[in-house]
DNA sequence: AATGAATGAGGGTTCATTCAT
DNA sequence: GATGAATGAACCCTCATTCAT
C-alpha cells in the first residue's frame, strides 16, 4: 500500500498530513505551504501531482489508510472485547485532537468526502477503506461472541449500528465542552460500554 | 429572532443558502454567485456585510437557527414518542440531502465550526443553538417517560448520547449506498428504535 | 465673484477646503467625505457638479480666489514697504499650514494645476487670478518707490522675479526644519527682506 | 547607491519614471501599467514591492537620488563660477519638462513629500538628499568666493536662500507663458545671474 | 531531476455615479 | 429639490501553474 508511493510524494504527503492535523484547513492550504512543509521546491509538487487539490486528496487518502490499519492494529494487540473496545475509543480520542479523523469514516464513508470534496473524484475509491473499517467492527463483535459477552450474530447491519451508534454516544461527550464538567472520560467511555452492552442483547 | 434581519440581508442569506443545499463548497462560493443568487448587485453585499466570509457565517447561522427551530416545530407536532422518534428520522432523511443540516449540530455541537472555519470567531456563539438542539432531545424523552416506554430519568447525560448514538447510527446506514441495497429506509429506522429503547431500558 | 456660487455649492466648496487643508489629498478623497464634510447627502454633489472632480477642482478655485482676495486685503491695509512685505511673509506663514495655499500661485502659475491635474481643463483659466497676484507683488513694489527705498521702477520683470525670489528665500526656511534649529522665523524674514532691497538697488 | 537595487526593481522604476516624466500622475497610475511600462507580469511587483505605493515611492526616490547625483555631476565638471550657475539653470530648464524634477527638493524639501504622500512613511529618509543638494549650493558658491566674485563666506543660511532665491526667480519665469513673450531664456537667465550677485554682495 | 522566478487569470473589494422615492 | 440604497465597472493583489535554468 506505502509501496506505491515515491520518496518525494512521501515526502509531500507526510507534510501535508502534519499541515492539516495542525489545523490547516485544505481548501486554504497554499501551494508554498505544502512545498514548505516538504521542505522542497514548489515546483517540484507538480512533477508529481497534476494539480494542488490532486496532492491534497492524495495526502488525505494516504493519512487515511494509515490510520485505519494502525487502528486495526491496535485493536488487535488487545485481547479481550472490553479491552479492544476501550482501545477503539483511545483511538477517538487521539484522533479527535487532529483534524484529519479515521472517525470521519468509521462514522460514515462520506466523511472525507465531506472533509474535501475533490475526494470525490473518480479516482478515489472508498470502498476497500470501508471494507477495512467494516473489519475492524466485525474483529471487536467477534470477541465478543467469542467471550460470550453479546448474543451470537444476528442481524449484521444492526450490530454495524450499534457499535457506530456506541462510538457516537462517546464522540458526542468528546464535542461538548458542558458535559465535561461533569462526567470523567472514563465515565463517558462507561457509559458507551454499557450502550453496547444493551444494544446488542 | 429572524427580525434581527432585514430584506436585504435576508436575500442574501436565502440565497446563499440555496447555493450551499445545492452543493456548493463555502469554501469555494464567489461573491458574484452570492449576489446572482440573492438577485442582488455584487457591492450591495458590501453594504450589509464586511466580507464574503461573513456573509456565508452568518447565513449558515441563520439556516441552522431555522432549521432547528422547524425540526423542533416538527416533532412538537407529532403525538407520541415513536411518532415523535419517526419524524426526528425524517428530519434526518431530509436534511441529509442538503449539504447544510441540523445533522451537524446534533450529533456535535463542533459540527458548523468544522463545516465553516469562520464561525469559530468570536461573534459567533453556538451555546444557545445547542441549548435548543438539547431541548429537542429533552422534549423526546419527557414523552417517553409519559407513556412509560422508558425508564424514569436517570443520568441526563447518558441519555442525551443515547438519542445521538441511535441517530448517529440511523446516519450510518443513510450515508452508506451498500446498505441501502439491503435494507429499506424503515427497516433502518426500526433498528435506530429498538437500538434507543434497549440503550434507555 | 462669491455670487457665482450658491448656497449649496459653498457649503460642498467649504466642506472640501476644510478637508484638503486639514491635510486631505484631493486624488483621495471619496465622494462620501465630501458629503459629509459639507452636511449634505452623497447624491445631491451630482446636483451641482459632474463629476467628483469637477467638485474638487472648484473647490479650489474658489479657495485661491478668496485667498488671495484676502491677502491682497490684508497687504493693502498695512501702511509702508516693510509693513506690507511682512504681512507678506505672514500670509505664507499662515499658508504653509494649509495645504491648499496661494503660495502655489505666487510662486508659479502651474502651481494650482501640479496641485490638481483636473484643473488643467478648458473650464478652468488662471489668468485673471495671475493678474491679481501680479497686483498684490506692483502694489508692494509701488510703495516701495513712493518710500525711495528702492529704485525707481526699471524692468517689470527683473522686479517681479526678485520679489519671488525673495519669498521663496523664506519659503525654504520655512520647509526646512534643520534651519528652524539656528534661525528664528524673525531673522529668516529680515533675510528675506535684505535679499529684496538689494536686489533692487 | 544604486547597488542596492537589482536587476527587476530597476527596471520596474525605470519604467515608472519614464511614466511620470511623461507627465503620469502618481496617483493615478495603475499597476497594469506600471508591469507593461517595466515589460514584466503584473505579479511581478508583488514580488518585490509589497503595494503599488511602495514601488512608486521607491522609484522616486530612485529617481530623485539619480537626478541630484547628475546635477551636480554637471556642475562640477564645469569651470567657474558663472559656468556653473548657468549650468544649473540648465539643469532647471530640463528639469522643469519633467514632471519629476529636481527642482522640488532644491526648492524645498518637502518637494517630494507634497509631490506623493507615500514618501512621508517612516522608511524614506530625506535628509541624505537635502545635504546632497545643499552640497551643490555650497560648492558653487565656494567656485564664487575663489574667484573673488562673491563676498567671502558670511552668514550660511542667508547665502542658502539667495541661492534659492535666485533659483527660483528663474523658475518663475519658466512657468509664466506671459514672461516667455516678453523675455527670452538668456535674458532670464542673466536677470537671475545679476539678483545672485547682488543678494551675495 | 529540482527549483523558484515569473506570470496573469481570477476574484474580493471599493467607490463614483445613478435613480427611485 | 434632496437623498442614500443600489449598482457594477474598475482595480489591486493573490496564488496556482509554468518553464528556463
Amino acid at each position: 500500500m506505502d509501496k506505491n508511493y515515491n520518496e518525494k510524494e512521501k515526502k509531500i504527503f507526510d507534510g501535508l498530513i502534519r499541515l492539516i492535523k495542525d489545523g490547516a484547513n485544505p481548501y486554504l492550504i497554499k501551494v508554498q505551504e505544502i512545498a514548505d512543509a516538504a521542505g522542497i521546491g514548489k515546483g517540484t509538487i507538480y512533477d508529481y501531482f497534476k494539480t494542488k487539490e490532486e496532492a491534497i486528496a492524495g495526502a488525505i487518502v494516504y493519512s487515511i489508510n494509515k490510520e485505519i490499519a494502525e487502528a486495526y492494529r491496535r485493536i488487535k494487540n488487545k485481547q479481550g472485547f472490553r479491552a479492544k473496545f476501550d482501545e477503539l475509543l483511545a483511538v477517538f480520542v487521539e484522533s479527535i485532537k487532529n483534524n484529519l479523523s479515521t472517525i470521519n469514516l468509521l462514522l460514515s464513508a462520506g466523511g472525507a468526502q465531506k472533509f474535501y470534496e475533490y475526494l470525490r473524484g473518480d479516482q478515489y475509491d472508498f470502498t476497500g477503506l470501508r471494507a477495512h473499517a467494516d473489519e475492524i467492527v466485525r474483529h471487536l463483535l467477534q470477541a465478543g461472541y467469542e467471550e460470550g459477552i453479546i448474543k451470537q450474530p444476528g442481524n449484521r447491519y444492526y450490530e454495524q449500528m450499534a457499535v457506530h451508534g456506541a462510538l457516537a454516544g462517546f464522540a458526542c461527550f468528546l464535542g461538548r465542552q458542558d458535559f465535561h464538567d461533569r462526567l470523567s472520560l472514563d465515565e463517558a467511555g462507561e457509559m458507551s460500554y454499557t450502550f453496547l452492552l444493551k444494544a446488542l442483547n
